[in-house]
DNA sequence: GGCTTTTAAGACCGATTGGTCTTTTTGATG
DNA sequence: CATCAAAAAGACCAATCGGTCTTAAAAGCC
């Protein structure tokens, strides 16, 4: 699916039948063979675009035990996706909330969706590093949840405004600065900077 | 203008000139005798739109002139921006931004310079509390700003998907914690749950 | 190779897009 | 009240929009 990257780009309204047609080197036949309509290819290609980024964290996951190092290792996924984007045109969550959210019901319930599983995985790491104590109990985990993902997605907006790694860069240190305060004082995770 | 809360609703591709047409109550040729394209109309939008936004702040400038009280009146700014938007839509900067980073470079220079604006106040602001010894010395004013800035969009952005103000809410609790941090202890206020 | 089924091509459609231009209305000024 | 400039109306335009449908090319399958 290379409408995806188109759709994530310019957007699912910026994208037009012509644009999806150069882009795919099919004919418009061809594309309304496969989809009934170009709403439903833009769900499709949203849902190819989060595949992609999906995949990535759990390869991270697989690798990392220990909470704070899989948070670590997830944030690390947002430092290489400047260089090596899994999809072109920055999240695809976050460029879909900003277009669905007053205009596209359908896809924004997607986006929901998508951004459910997303909390729900970093609410489930949290979750076991308080159990077996590499976090603080008394940790607020939705709270924590949020902080991260929303410092995440500003930092990706400022980078792709500015073209700029360095404000995405400091999104991340501040994740890592915040979680390693909320980790408890063994666990302490050496190599990261004030 | 009422064409700004349009815009900011439904983005700049996203909005007819029907649909303008409809919101102002002129027809086409009443507005395209204020404005030679629906471009620089969009473009005269999104200023309007940061004029709205750029009064609040001042407000809270003028009022305050503590250091870490100036931050969180900003931050309180941003609480009440769910009930009573200054443009309906959600943030102008965000949505303009994330619309036009790959396809309208002159809305995306135009976004940039709103973004230098508010980065600027913020750092001005957290300049002068350095200065004058309500925040740490040695603090990264660029990094605070970026944090700040992108910890507050990605809320916004949060809770526009799920039309929820707790998310919000949580990321604008957490900008007054880390704020709090970074200032020097006797200037701690009170009132700041945990 | 013949036959069937899937896939793509491409002509075609009405509706809508942003934009132009002439005409009419409005409102201010003397 | 007459005059004149500014503002709005609305008919009109080519181009493009998303979508349909018939035809042609591939791809399996025996």
């Amino acid at each position: 699916m290379e409408a995806a990257g188109l759709f994530n780009q310019r957007g699912y309204v910026g994208t037009s039948m012509a644009d999806l047609m150069q882009a795919t080197g099919l004919k418009k036949g061809g594309i309304y063979n496969h989809f009934q309509s170009k709403h439903e290819l833009s769900l499709a290609a949203f849902d190819y675009a989060i595949s992609q980024v999906t995949r990535l964290y759990r390869q991270v996951l697989r690798q990392e035990r220990h909470a704070l190092r899989r948070m670590f290792g997830i944030l690390q996924i947002y430092r290489r996706l400047i260089d090596e984007p899994p999809v072109p045109g920055g999240c695809p969550m976050l460029n879909a909330a900003v277009e669905s959210d007053d205009t596209d019901p359908v896809l924004r319930s997607r986006v929901q969706a998508a951004m459910d599983n997303w909390r729900s995985l970093l609410r489930q790491v949290l979750q076991k590093g308080v159990e077996r104590g590499e976090f603080q109990a008394d940790m607020d985990i939705e709270k924590t949840v949020t902080v991260i993902i929303a410092t995440l997605e500003g930092g990706i907006m400022l980078g792709k405004l500015y073209g700029d790694p360095v404000f995405l860069n400091h999104a991340i240190s501040h994740g890592e600065q915040y979680l390693q305060t909320l980790a408890e004082p063994m666990d302490s995770i050496g190599g990261v900077k004030k």
